[in-house]
DNA sequence: CGTGTGATTGACGCCTGTCAACGTCTGTGG
DNA sequence: CCACAGACGTTGACAGGCGTCAATCACACG
């Protein structure tokens, strides 16, 4: 594990300990390492646009991607973000269908590409894998879940807390407790579900009532438990 | 499959041709014969409950099971129907977590249970039944991504009128043109994510523009690409 | 310095949730 | 057979959350 940075970001998906790759045989991991492809995407490139033919999947290797629906006139409903150690698009190569979502390079990324049929072949052949990948598509299907019911139920209040707490979880804070993740507000809005403006006033108002402090795009998490509160989070 | 319904219902769900168990060998068909358990259920009666561990899945043989999240103040949010030859509690099962919904009866049921260690030994070593398990898994989690996008972004008139469309669709029509699920109001609001009673008014609107009529629960759908219009559902 | 994108604020109004009252139907028990 | 309870459906009144539109500001960039 110590010399983790120094490998080569060709190495980088394959070596990590955390990989959904950690279960392949040795004979797999030269298949992938043959098969696959290492891209670079700067910000504000696609990966994979809703309705294409998408003929394998991505491993973030680095930096950060925005994965999204596009709804009525446009509008984008975030679905999730994904980052380093994260694979996206398996779920369109597994299902047989369309991408379903656009993917959008937020921070600079490096990807490994797999194509459709490695992966196919090592869900059909290595057990240990195929239960990694139904894992990690079982949590997703959890919280996409989790999310339909909050969408539901909740106020927009609620939930601009409850994702400002997702965030904070997910992309952790720097040493000034700003959230590591940039948004724009029409983003923040794309992630509630709600209108821009009506991120803006209520950042505004949590800010007015000392739980954050704002600067632009930083975020700031001054008081987390009230947050936490605001979201209805008990669990 | 001329003899299917003279089926005992403890071959129902293996005998299927479009079971999930279609891959499956004749040692693992045995195997998953031996150690199911068919069960009964009556309209009202729980399967599984949120946040209870379950040790197995159930594939629904007969019947309709709703299955729902409790959200604030214990207000349900129904997530999903299975019905005959869908199979429920697997992804708790497979992510190795809590029952993250409730399965309720609707209209008496038979259920084949499959004990976790069975289910997860077919995944490992049934490459075929692993992906068609993994399909299911990606389609569903297709539809949550599409369903978080429509809440989010349409209106509860919007909503609705998609709804009926989907019940349609799953569950179909019978000579007179009536939707064969049997739903209260206070269902369709949990599905739709709203009120009791604005479902209750824009079945009304829907009524008297000639999109459905209304005899209690029974919804006959007069005017489908008018719904289809109302819903936004071009594709 | 002009242009464009994003952030902010205010005004306005509608959709929709909430509360309350009442009607309807079914099953149960006296 | 009737009274009653309880679940469900319906309707009306009302307020407020939140979306929409428009104008203005801030800032970066060529």
């Amino acid at each position: 594990m110590k010399n983790l940075q120094t490998l080569s970001c060709d190495d980088g998906c394959l070596a990590r300990s955390d990989s959904i790759f950690k279960h392949l045989s040795k004979e797999e991991l030269d298949l992938v390492t043959f098969e696959k492809t290492v891209e670079q995407f700067k910000r504000g490139s696609v990966i994979y646009r809703e309705s294409s033919r998408i003929n394998g999947c991505y491993c973030i290797q680095k930096g950060i991607v925005k994965v999204f629906k596009t709804g009525i006139d446009g509008k984008e409903q975030i679905i999730r973000f994904a980052q380093a150690g994260d694979i996206i698009g398996f779920r369109s190569v597994l299902s047989s269908e369309l991408a379903c979502t656009t993917a959008e390079v937020l921070d600079d990324a490096y990807t490994c590409y797999i194509p459709s049929e490695t992966l196919v072949h090592l869900v059909k052949n290595n057990g240990n894998f195929s239960m990694d990948l139904m894992q990690i598509t079982c949590k997703e299907l959890g919280e996409a879940n989790a999310y339909i019911t909050d969408i539901a139920q909740k106020t927009v209040r609620e939930r601009l807390a409850e994702i400002l707490i997702h965030l904070k979880k997910d992309f952790g804070l720097d040493d000034n407790k700003v959230l590591q993740i940039s948004l724009t507000r029409e983003e923040l809005a794309n992630i509630v579900g709600t209108a821009t403006e009506s991120v803006i006033r209520l950042l505004s108002e949590f800010k007015q009532d000392q739980l954050i402090e704002l600067n632009g795009r930083k975020i700031k998490i001054l008081d987390e438990p009230g947050l936490i509160r605001i979201g209805n989070l008990y669990e």
